[in-house]
DNA sequence: GTAACGATCCTC
DNA sequence: AGGATCGTTACA
């Protein structure tokens, strides 16, 4: 099916997220090995107010390609460790993204970046012409569940309680 | 400068 | 329950 592009990625977030479920996500490998995976778990951190997200800190070297109109990746290292897969979602300006947090067959984001053999390079990569990663439409999946999000109890009780998590 | 802290995972 | 491991942020 069809790569999905800015026009897509460009929706909000609450309105994305559920939609992400079950699509296709296309990864080249340097070696040109090309390999697909579908999203199975996914969680939105959005706009500035949210004091679970990155943005909550202002517009930042690390924060600004959240600012971008949705479509690129916002990769980031957590834990010195893991490499975290971000989707810019909505408008310009307006600082929100998508985590993938598991693809069919694996659990947890950390393994999701070490699948994806995922880098700094990644950060800023633009889904709707990249030749190493992008994602393709599939139908919708339509009984899915949410809960909280994993891993931010620093969050105060509004934001750490949002059913922003979407899975199944 | 310098210190504290993670959108995690593995091992004990 | 605790350690690994390093970029980002806040504060002096």
């Amino acid at each position: 099916m069809a790569r999905l592009t800015a026009n897509f990625f460009k929706q909000d977030a609450l309105v994305l997220a559920p939609l992400l479920l079950g699509k296709k996500l296309v990864r080249v490998s340097d070696n040109g090995v090309k390999n697909e995976y579908v999203i199975t778990e996914v969680e939105i951190y959005r706009g500035e107010e949210d004091l679970a997200c990155h943005a909550s800190k202002g517009r930042t070297q690390r924060t600004q390609v959240m600012y971008n109109s949705g479509g690129v990746l916002y990769v980031y290292l957590v834990y010195g460790m893991y490499w975290m897969l971000n989707i810019v979602t909505g408008e310009e300006n307006n600082p929100q993204a998508i985590l993938i947090r598991a693809l069919e067959g694996t659990t947890g984001p950390g393994r999701v970046g070490k699948l994806l053999m995922l880098d700094k390079s990644f950060n800023t990569e633009n889904l709707s012409d990249s030749k190493r990663i992008w994602l393709e439409d599939r139908p919708i999946i339509d009984t899915y569940k949410t809960s909280i999000r994993i891993g931010i109890d620093y969050a105060s009780e509004e934001w750490r309680l949002k059913p922003w998590r979407f899975y199944y």
